[in-house]
DNA sequence: TGACAACTTCGCGAAAATACGAATTATTGT
DNA sequence: ACAATAATTCGTATTTTCGCGAAGTTGTCA
């Protein structure tokens, strides 16, 4: 199968199994439509629960697991006041990660992704 | 539902639906440890398919499934040559993510992320 | 042209994600 | 204590993803 084996030159050490699979669950936790949606909603402070339900566009309970699965990936916390829960951002340099996605070459070439960040 | 019907300051102007479709798309790609290791793989230049497969830990036939998703997302090209098809990352940057997640509390705290990066 | 090698597509079963309403827990106010 | 509100958990149905082997496609070389 492999044309070359190569021993020499490791170059960046290979990222650990359990490297990747954290990885995977944080794009993962962010790889849906409402749950960004979501996140966006927290990118200006803490949001109470019933309010990021409208904004993910749908009901209470399908939300209440949107944000467990955001809460497992550590990328938010939840904080009580009073009978309501409030959202807020771990980590508000997300929004960075999904600004550079948006920033694609405009001729609807899905074959391109030009991603301007971290530069 | 809402308790707070604010008209004024839009901040952000709230994401448009389409957009938030194409980030969760192209974060979804990512949300898989085997195509993570393929993106890992990919990062110092292009590869063929089949050193691709054993990079991801998997048949070659699924393999070229996660290839095709990568692909659609915009995060990989192909280029044939020869026999082989050669892939390569269409934003290098996309790497910087995934640091950018490995540099989270060493304490096995996952309800806190720390997302160093973009600073 | 015929054999082979590298990939992809197809078909399908198993596993996981998604979404909702109903039921449950927790907190506030009367 | 009781009702009302906010949010989560549960049960379940639908859809999507995942992974493999089998079969098909494309290109190389003798």
């Amino acid at each position: 199968m492999q044309h070359v084996a190569k021993k020499s030159l490791p170059a960046s050490p290979k990222p650990a199994r359990s490297s990747l699979k954290r990885q995977a669950e944080v794009f993962k936790a962010l790889g849906h439509p409402g749950r960004m949606a979501i996140v966006h909603a927290l990118g200006h402070g803490a949001v109470c629960a019933c309010e990021l339900a409208t904004a993910a566009g749908c009901a209470a309970s399908t939300t209440s697991r949107h944000l467990t699965v955001l809460r497992h990936a550590g990328l938010i916390t939840d904080e009580r006041r009073g009978q309501q829960i409030f959202y807020r951002l771990t980590c508000p340099c997300v929004l960075s990660f999904a600004e550079c996605i948006n920033r694609v070459d405009a001729g609807e070439n899905v074959q391109s992704l030009q991603i301007a960040c971290c530069a």
